[in-house]
RNA sequence: GGGAGCUUAGCUCAGCUGGUUCAGAGCAUCUGCCUUACAAGCAGAGGGUCACUGGUUCGAACCCAGUAGUUCCCA
């Protein structure tokens, strides 16, 4: 059989993909075993995959297929989200290009297309997921708007209305003038931008004097009631109690003072425009002014602002700064820089707008969520996350969770028209109710509110609508699965999420959802930029999965990326994934093609066998405490030097057969199948990183029944360590010092050497000499009671090494190589002696360490007097 | 403006409760090798005043204070 060279990850990965799924290995149902539960951040429904998801899924496979391996029952539920704004913002577009718009549909039409267009795209993600591998049960597949889930959201909304958590009211609320929609906190965006200051003078009522404010946004001073300035202020205080003149609009408005003035700021003065602003807005409400509301919903100037009416707040903002400039009243205009709020998902500048919305009180609901995150019932992980968290649910605003869009959840509120509310499921019933409130009341009526609600509000039950809890609040499922053990997500969404998720875990289920939050870094380019599709900076997944594997990405993405972490991507990561692939493929060829022989296993294979059992076992614990840790970056990096370094550069290096005529030797039995078991050992614990590779090797390297996979073999046991490890470690640095000489003289690695050993303390072992051989190519490696003469040499511990060669030795070079080395040797002998010497070290030290710092002393006293010796030997 | 974090090799990061001459890993770089598993490789090597300043200590990358730069969150 040809093996080819090199790893061809395409002519694997769809098969091995669906040989899974055809043996429903992903698929998970409640039974004996100790459930192992991920619900996926689900993606939004129209997205398509981008190194963001790519990273995060890959996190979220190597948990769920090492849990499998370890014998749990592994569940990892996918599914899509409806991202209300995102979504409906895309159909509006792709309506707008078939000359359609939205307000000449009707609801019922808008929506119809909003769900082709759903079933169409919808998705794509969920396929993109399948090609790196992700191993969730697709029969799972859930999404916030499906039937089950809305009416989960819906009977929420009903229960926290009932239980007065939910009200409606005229608050401030960050508008997008270009979705036309409410948005919450959270997906406002704040970035610095260039603007003006614009210094506008107001006449003083009854007065010569002038009154001078600064704003950025002149706009307003038509919706402008009152000027504020600071009690304490000196400047102002002949002022106190005046009133002043609005320009253009010419409005008597009162000067009033208020602590929350920044006297620094501008002049001092403040314009308060009580529509426009949140903070002019409570200052609104505490000094009862009035409210001019100037701006309409698309952000173009409503009738009250009498001027301008119908033009762009940003026309607007021009023109006026021009027509009070000929008014004579700007004082003047400075640049500044200051932070301007813009929409996450349409990037429409932010408009503060006064509107009736829907609330959810945070206040008490959000308490449980905060607890139990600070006395760690719920790790996040990095911890810092924790400051950060804490910070935020201590200052926890009412969630706004009403959105003026058709694509979501609609609000089950209803109205008579007579300012009777209800809240209930269907129309029937709002009916019944509303009756009871308003005999008079007709059913055509009677109106369902038009909002739906943010997003959010149905993400935020995911861990417990996808197994039904709140359809079967006793089912089989979300009894078994919840709460879930693992949450992979970005820390962007900790709050609106996480946060969300913890609050209603507590709340309907009195659990938490899940044990670790685990937060991902952020994908950035190679100059720190987020990675986005308007910069075009993200390289396609699916493009690099086709170029590098699907093993090779996912490799390349999780070698850096400790949790927490931000990864500046860089293709090279990858091609180090794809060199990897490559690497345990080729080991497999290597093994692959031996043939065994009956023959006695020798004594260097004994001890090769030995030592890589050990070597094994012990990376096995520590690459098992990494993951415990959620340390995954780590784990895996001490799994490639496992394989790469212990097992193909040492292990398999040492029982390698000798190449005789054009052929490989055959190698004994014994060594052949302990290297079989351990190769299977080192593609069990490569599993969850390289799905694809190693189980198209588990398949050539034995013949195996077609479920014999390695998605569902036992992750290995660490056995016991022996001490040969340590041992090695000096035979390492025996072949390494050969080989630097060798090196360093330039001789062909063909040509064989010589090597000699004076031992000068304890016993001789002569157990490694043939791996020695072996590893140097030596012809000899012999022992000495006295130095060898016109050799180069070297110094390990208590022996000496010789390597006599043909050449001549360059004394001199030697004299000052073996000098350098005394010199160090001294200079760490003084280190630990004037530790000892320190009768405060001696006194306040371990008595380990103690103990350490005198071997210590003695092993250098040994070196150096070998050096010495060697040196005099030069003369 | 308020809060949190970060700063260790060219890059990405380890470095647990101060104690091996503690300064480490991978990648990148350099040198020599196409040695029949792998040049996507092998064998070697060179890189750092642990941001800066001061303090605590027998001893500081690690603890404390301040400074600078940087990132994030909130307003």
């Amino acid at each position: 059989m040809e093996i080819p060279k090199t790893y061809d990850p395409k002519i694997t990965e769809d098969k091995w993909y669906s040989h899974w799924l055809k043996h429903k290995f992903f698929k998970s149902v409640p039974d004996e075993r100790e459930p192992y539960t991920i619900v996926i951040p689900p993606p939004n429904v129209t997205g398509v995959l981008h190194m963001g998801h790519m990273l995060n899924n890959t996190i979220q496979d190597v948990l769920i297929r090492r849990a499998r391996m370890q014998g749990k029952n592994a569940c990892w539920v996918p599914g899509t989200d409806h991202a209300s704004i995102a979504t409906e913002a895309k159909v509006v577009a792709l309506l707008k290009e078939q000359g359609i718009n939205k307000s000449d549909l009707t609801r019922e039409e808008f929506l119809k297309h909003a769900f082709e267009w759903k079933e169409k795209y919808g998705g794509i993600i969920l396929k993109q997921l399948e090609k790196l591998g992700a191993s969730c049960d697709w029969d799972r597949t859930r999404f916030t708007m499906e039937e089950d889930l809305s009416e989960a959201v819906i009977d929420v909304f009903i229960d926290l209305y009932n239980k007065g958590q939910i009200y409606r009211g005229v608050r401030m609320v960050n508008w997008d003038p270009q979705g036309l929609t409410a948005v919450s906190d959270e997906e406002v965006q704040h970035k610095e931008v260039n603007s003006k200051l614009y210094y506008v003078k107001y006449k003083v009522e009854g007065s010569e004097d002038w009154i001078t404010i600064a704003t950025t946004r002149p706009e307003t001073i038509l919706g402008d009631t009152a000027v504020c300035v600071h009690p304490d202020d000196e400047r102002y205080k002949h002022l106190h109690g005046k009133r002043c003149i609005v320009p253009m609009a010419n409005r008597s408005i009162p000067i009033i003072t208020d602590e929350y003035i920044t006297m620094e700021f501008g002049t001092g003065a403040l314009k308060v425009t009580p529509a426009h602003d949140i903070n002019d807005y409570n200052l609104g409400v505490k000094h009862k002014l009035e409210v001019i509301d100037t701006i309409a919903a698309d952000g173009k100037m409503s009738e009250a602002a009498k001027f301008y009416v119908g033009e762009d707040r940003f026309t607007v903002r021009k023109k006026i700064a021009k027509d009070l400039e000929e008014m004579g009243q700007i004082v003047k205009i400075e640049d500044i820089k200051n932070k301007v709020g813009y929409s996450e998902r349409t990037n429409a500048v932010i408009e503060p707008k006064l509107s009736m919305q829907w609330f959810l009180k945070m206040d008490k609901i959000s308490k449980p969520a905060l607890e139990n995150v600070l006395n760690e019932e719920i790790k996040l992980i990095p911890e810092k996350y924790v400051n950060t968290y804490k910070h935020w649910m201590e200052n926890v605003h009412d969630w706004c969770i009403s959105r003026q869009l058709w694509w979501g959840q609609r609000i089950p509120a209803w109205y008579d028209g007579k300012g009777n509310t209800v809240v209930c499921k269907t129309k029937d019933e709002a009916v019944q109710k509303l009756k009871g409130l308003n005999s008079e009341v007709k059913a055509e009526d009677i109106r369902q509110d038009e909002d739906v609600l943010d997003t959010w509000f149905s993400s935020w039950l995911w861990p417990i609508s996808v197994f039904d809890g709140f359809k079967h609040p006793e089912g089989k499922d979300i009894n078994y699965y919840y709460p879930t053990n693992d949450l992979v997500t970005a820390p962007e969404i900790l709050f609106f999420w996480v946060a969300r998720m913890i609050i209603a875990g507590y709340e309907y289920r009195g659990k938490k959802p899940f044990t670790n939050v685990y937060l991902t870094g952020i994908v950035r380019d190679k100059q720190g930029r987020k990675m986005s599709k308007s910069l075009g900076n993200s390289p396609d997944p699916i493009d690099l999965i086709n170029q590098y594997g699907a093993d090779g990405v996912r490799v390349g993405m999780l070698l850096c990326s400790p949790a927490g972490n931000d990864l500046p991507f860089d293709e090279s990561m990858c091609e180090q994934g794809r060199n990897f692939s490559n690497k345990v493929w080729n080991a497999f060829r290597l093994i692959k093609g031996w043939e065994t022989s009956s023959e006695k296993q020798s004594e260097a294979n004994k001890i090769a066998v030995k030592w890589f059992d050990s070597k094994f076992n012990e990376q096995l614990e520590i690459i098992n405490d990494l993951y415990s840790k959620y340390r995954m970056s780590e784990a895996l990096m001490t799994t490639y030097k496992l394989v790469w370094d212990d097992f193909c550069a040492w292990y398999l290096e040492m029982i390698k057969p000798e190449f005789v005529d054009g052929k490989s030797l055959p190698i004994d039995k014994e060594t052949y199948d302990a290297t079989i078991n351990f190769f299977e050992k080192i593609l069990k614990i490569l599993h969850p990183f390289m799905p694809f590779i190693t189980e198209e090797i588990w398949h050539l390297i034995k013949e195996r029944d077609e479920k014999d996979c390695i998605i569902i073999a036992e992750w290995p046991e660490s056995g016991k360590t022996n001490d040969i490890v340590k041992h090695f470690d000096i035979v390492m640095e025996v072949i390494t010092n050969i080989r630097n000489i060798r090196k360093q003289k330039n001789i062909s690695p063909k040509e064989k050497l010589e090597v000699f050993e004076k031992v000068n303390q304890g016993e001789i072992i002569k157990t490694y000499d043939d791996i020695i051989i072996k590893l140097c190519n030596l012809s000899k490696f012999g022992y000495v009671t006295e130095k060898v003469d016109g050799a180069f040499s070297f110094v390990l511990k208590h022996a000496e090494f010789f390597v006599p060669l043909a050449q001549n030795i360059d004394i001199e070079a030697e004299k000052e190589r073996l000098t350098k080395d005394l010199e160090y040797n001294k200079g760490f002998l003084k280190s630990v002696q004037v530790k000892l010497a320190n009768e405060k070290f001696v006194a306040n030290a371990k008595p380990e360490l103690l103990e350490n710092e005198k071997k210590k002393q003695a092993d250098a006293l040994a070196k150096i007097k070998a050096i010495e010796e060697q040196l005099s030997g030069l003369n």
